[in-house]
DNA sequence: GATGAATGAGTTTTCATTCAT
DNA sequence: AATGAATGAAAACTCATTCAT
């Protein structure tokens, strides 16, 4: 639904490829010649559909970034009909953590944004607001009633992008069910105490 | 204090001087000519101290991590006089976060642990394990009974790497005072429920 | 009036299109891409017209100096009732320096004839000489006698390729006037001392 | 006297040969490939010396008017002992023209600064300037007294240029003992006649 | 210890041109 | 007539690394 003009298919096919590419060896370790072979097609044709290398990977930024937006929007959907909390949080991180891959390519695209693609940087800081509030919505349905969910929504958010970072890292398993658990408990308790 | 060898005061020049660099501007966009040049020394100088730069990131990694880990630890060392858990969150969030450069070059150090330095990656690994093990002890201590902070360990470590990640992408002010407590009331919290 | 063939309307726009580009941009700078685009057409049909980017500029060519060479026409024609040899310089200098664009075309023409198109340079060397008599048989007409302008005809002519050169460096300003009344001063005691 | 830092013997051989293959080429048919090649170094050593082709290009263009420069001064030093206007116009003339590869670098050279080189057309503007008050100061000292002799040295310093132009193009040989000798009475013919 | 010079292998980018539809 | 897609060959630029002095 709106990405610019009418991705034609070979535009498709080419950010796909490249995705690929870069969350198997990295942005800067991904070159167009790479990426033109990978694709089955010319430098030139590359060219064609992107002029440069930073379009290319704004492009696969956004993809990303829908991607995980939208994600996040089925849960919302799907959460108001879900009797408990904790299976909803169980699937948030299992879906957000999916796959090994996708954490990948976020972490690149993150660290693209920081050192020179200010645009990109943008985008994110958008992003990020959206998801904190869409959580936010989810939890205030999950609960039921009319409290602030603000902290907490930041909390999960902020702990998936460090789920990400660490599952990257290979730093052990991670216990996704107990961390859910954390998280129902947490939030039970938070709810009671909230006026502080 | 130990490095390798003994770091001659160059040596130790160098090493501020590139982190710094990296900080600022990623791995990738600091070459060596850049370090050379920030530290006043000929590119061949350079290489006379640090024959590669893999071996340069390595001891800038290096010297990060054990930065972090007697931040931790003398957190660790400290709680045992504090009364309130809340106070203690709050100093973890503020310390670890504490200069957004840090946070930068973690973050840098990581991707380049992921994309092509194996034995940096296994370093980072341990270390992780070794910040998990500090907060679980000290959790232990602030909580003062038998329970296992495993899961709450690894949730706040990891809420740890998330902020980072946040707040150098700059989506907006993070409301530490509000984190912590969220800690706080959960940890209270899950100790009640744990049996699960 | 008369190009090769009947030129379409469309030939004739991208023709006009392709020279305003080149005016201000030069013939290195102006890619066949930015044609099409300026003309509102396919790369594609651009060489539907001009099967090359030589034959284009051979055009452009071709239709400035036509240009230069009705201008300098018109003024010979003029110059048989007019008195004062005065004014005359001046209309010259005046009307071809008339445009800085004109200037700036010129300019890159002849580079390129210069560098890679023999044929142009073939087509210059033809349009220089024709410009040169025609200047010296209206220096005839305006002296009324049966002098050599030969040698004046060149200076002429050349102070004005010297002008435009000048005129695009944006050198200061240039006294047109003073330049004028130097000829003038200059033809009428050449005139005297011609047996040399 | 003066080039930036202190051009090394080698810094100087590129210039040499990368301004012989531009008379012969132009500038955008000689590749940084084609000059480490002549120059017999690598392309990664051309760039040690030269980071940029525009860094090569200015100093090829610095050197070219410091040259030019340096000429007409030599003149103004000579013309003191000098008797005859016309001998001085000659050599002028003769001088400036003198190599026909100094004109092709010349006009190279506008036009690079024409279309993409700010600073080179600075330099461009502030050298004609010097030249021209170079040239009004000689004229003065030859034709001995105190009259104003701007427009003349413009008309001089411009045909200079126009005859360059026309000599590239190959438009006939070139009269210069005619023109020298218009210039003279000229000169003569506008001292005089100057109150106007 | 220190350095400037040199390098080569790779990377992005450019663009005139071709061609099936 | 018109076009979008594709291409290849070449060009500029990057930079970690080596090495004689």
């Amino acid at each position: 639904m709106g990405q610019r003009k009418t991705t034609p298919a070979k535009r498709e096919h080419i950010l796909q490829v490249a995705a690929q590419l870069i969350r198997d060896r990295g942005i800067e370790h991904t070159t167009l010649a790479n990426i033109a072979d990978a694709a089955g097609i010319s430098k030139g044709t590359l060219y064609y559909y992107y002029s440069t290398k930073s379009d290319l990977i704004f492009d696969i930024a956004d993809r990303h970034m829908n991607n995980m937006t939208s994600r996040i929007f089925r849960w919302l959907e799907s959460s108001g009909t879900v009797q408990s909390p904790r299976t909803v949080f169980r699937m948030v991180l299992d879906t957000v953590m999916h796959s090994r891959s996708r954490g990948h390519i976020h972490l690149y695209l993150i660290q693209e944004a920081l050192t020179e693609n200010p645009s990109l940087r943008a985008r994110f800081v958008q992003e990020y607001r959206r998801w904190r509030s869409i959580i936010e919505e989810g939890l205030g349905r999950v609960y039921g009633d009319g409290h602030d969910y603000q902290v907490m929504a930041q909390v999960l958010l902020t702990t998936l992008d460090g789920l990400v970072m660490q599952r990257l890292i290979g730093a052990g398993p991670i216990a996704i069910d107990e961390v859910a658990q954390f998280f129902e408990t947490a939030g039970t308790m938070y709810r009671e105490n909230e006026p502080v």
